[in-house]
RNA sequence: CGGGAUGUAGCGCAGCCCGGUCAGCGCGCUCGGUUCGGGACCGAGAGGUCGGAGGUUCAAAUCCUCUCAUCCCGACCA
């Protein structure tokens, strides 16, 4: 085998980015396709990332006053037809559950019977149904607020998937909150948007703006939809969490009614929001590289990979007793609030086929322990943010210090490296000529990665979005709550505008 | 759901145009041995009703029809 410049993952990003994404998963074990259209399995390594997600932001939830409970994944269309956007918004993607039976048919096999009287749609979003609820269990304004959070899977016949990013089925969280006054519903929206936000760039080490979504973006049914958007390494956005304050639509739906404090009934206010597995998909096209996934150790499945090396029996023994002394060593350590699992690789591979498999995988430290090491009471120290080939020999009396430190320093810098790609791909552009050519490829035929986010102003017509969405696939991602109020001419029109937003093609 | 492409062993592919020793290659896998600090080597072996269903033919991976799935582009979306 040639052992220059090769990558694990072919092709590489530049030659061909979604392939490359879909090799990562593979190389990784993330997840594959499934027998079912459009449905995928999450493998271990994969699923373990989203159960990490699942308990911290549970405690971020749980630090903000939520409680989890669980609804019908069968939402009766009656329900669904009260809220007219929202119809709108996801009749085009339901599954539809219309009988309840199987009987024989004359072939041997079976046929559908028992029709329901009223069809039943698999969830998409379960604002309807937990609406019902909640009608119910709001009567006075001392009910409330109320919220209430569930994990949940949800269907979404998508015409075209991709693993993680869009997939008929997928999991998710989604909070649902009723709030006595429109203040105080706006306000929860905004918390919650910015404990994504924190979430996302504390454990996924992914930098995300937060904005408003525009008219034409905001989820079906909502007055106001807000969202963090991440910016990939082929430059596109990743919407990566929303939050919606929906004002008093759902609640006239549903009819969430409350006796106000002068005895009035009033009608809630509803706010709703949710991230999904959707998050994976992002850690993959934001950190990983052309050797595989890079996984920010805050939300890895395993943090070191501790590699045994020996050429005999005798070296076997006491490789692996240090090796397993060191894998002791790190039980209940702690990486800030995360607890640090190690895997000890004694399969019979050559040292670098092991090596190379935990680069794929994207575990965040590699620990090479060999007869010269046990020797020395050392250890050769490898981080997956740096070079394969780059590692450090550390003494055994200072591992487990030096490896937490750099875990720690892994974190921050892939959460550098991050900021700065996207620091460095994001412009101004007061042009109209220039937007066209930032947004242009070179080559159309193969579109190489190009672009990234402009902050331009748009006067906040519909019809000067879609322009520029016809002309060239990219959208508003968001009005970002940090752009300050300028005098500005729109991009597309030229008619005066007061703020910058972030234009982007996006996933 | 429209346009394009692709489905041959676990993975990656050749063969298809011109039907007939075309069931093949590389990697992986199994066994034995030598190896082991940067994707090892030698030897032996297992593994595929060529995505599925029909059809044409003496004969189909190869031609025709239908169907399913995946990937890319578009429309739509977390």
């Amino acid at each position: 085998m040639s052992k220059n410049k090769r990558t694990a993952i072919e092709p590489t990003r530049q030659e061909n980015y979604s392939e490359w994404y879909q090799q990562v998963i593979k190389a990784a074990d993330l997840a594959e396709n499934s027998e079912v259209r459009g449905c995928m399995v999450i493998k271990p390594w994969g699923y373990a990332i989203w159960e990490n997600i699942q308990r911290v932001l549970d405690r971020m939830f749980r630090e903000t006053g939520h409680r989890n409970a669980y609804f019908p994944i069968f939402i009766p269309k009656s329900y669904f037809e009260k809220e007219a956007e929202h119809v709108e918004g996801f009749a085009k993607e339901c599954a539809i559950v219309t009988h309840s039976r199987l009987e024989p048919d004359d072939s041997g096999g079976l046929k559908v019977a028992g029709e329901l009287t009223e069809p039943y749609i698999v969830r998409p979003t379960s604002e309807t149904i937990i609406g019902a609820s909640f009608a119910k269990w709001v009567n006075s304004y001392r009910d409330l607020p109320l919220l209430i959070n569930q994990w949940a899977n949800i269907v979404r016949w998508e015409m075209r998937t991709r693993l993680f990013l869009r997939t008929a089925e997928f999991l998710w969280q989604e909070w649902h909150t009723v709030h006595e006054t429109q203040e105080e519903a706006m306000e929860e929206t905004m918390q919650m948007l910015q404990v994504y936000a924190t979430f996302a760039q504390d454990y996924l080490a992914i930098p995300v703006i937060q904005g408003e979504k525009t008219e034409g973006e905001k989820f079906p049914g909502a007055v106001n939809t807000y969202s963090i958007e991440a910016m990939m390494q082929d430059k596109k956005a990743l919407q990566s969490g929303t939050s919606h304050f929906l004002g008093q639509n759902f609640a006239k739906a549903s009819q969430i009614r409350y006796q106000n404090r002068d005895g009035e009934f009033d009608y809630a206010w509803t706010t709703s929001w949710g991230v999904s597995t959707r998050l994976i998909g992002a850690l993959i096209m934001a950190h990983s590289d052309d050797n595989g996934f890079v996984i920010p150790p805050m939300i890895a499945p395993a943090h070191i990979a501790i590699i045994p090396i020996y050429r005999d029996d005798e070296e076997k023994e006491a490789v692996l007793k240090v090796a397993k002394e060191i894998q002791n060593s790190f039980k209940k350590t702690m990486l800030e609030d995360v607890p640090v699992y190690t895997e000890l690789d004694d399969r019979d591979l050559t040292s670098s086929e092991r090596n190379w498999y935990w680069i794929k995988k994207g575990i965040p430290l590699r620990i090479e322990i060999g007869p010269r090491d046990v020797a020395s009471q050392s250890v050769m120290l490898a981080r997956r943010d740096k070079e394969p080939r780059d590692k450090v020999s550390v003494p055994l009396t200072e591992l487990k210090e030096q490896a937490l430190a750099m875990l720690k320093d892994m974190q921050a810098g892939i959460y550098a490296r991050a900021l700065a790609f996207r620091n460095e791909n994001t412009i101004k552009i007061d042009d109209n000529k220039e937007f066209y050519k930032y947004f242009t490829p070179k080559n159309a035929e193969q579109p190489e990665i190009h672009g990234g986010f402009a902050l331009s102003h748009w006067c906040g017509w519909m019809e000067c979005e879609e322009r520029i969405k016809d002309d060239l696939k990219v959208t508003v991602r968001c009005i970002p709550f940090d752009q300050p109020e300028e005098d500005g001419a729109c991009i597309s029109c030229g008619k005066p505008s007061q703020r910058r937003v972030i234009f982007a093609k996006s996933y």
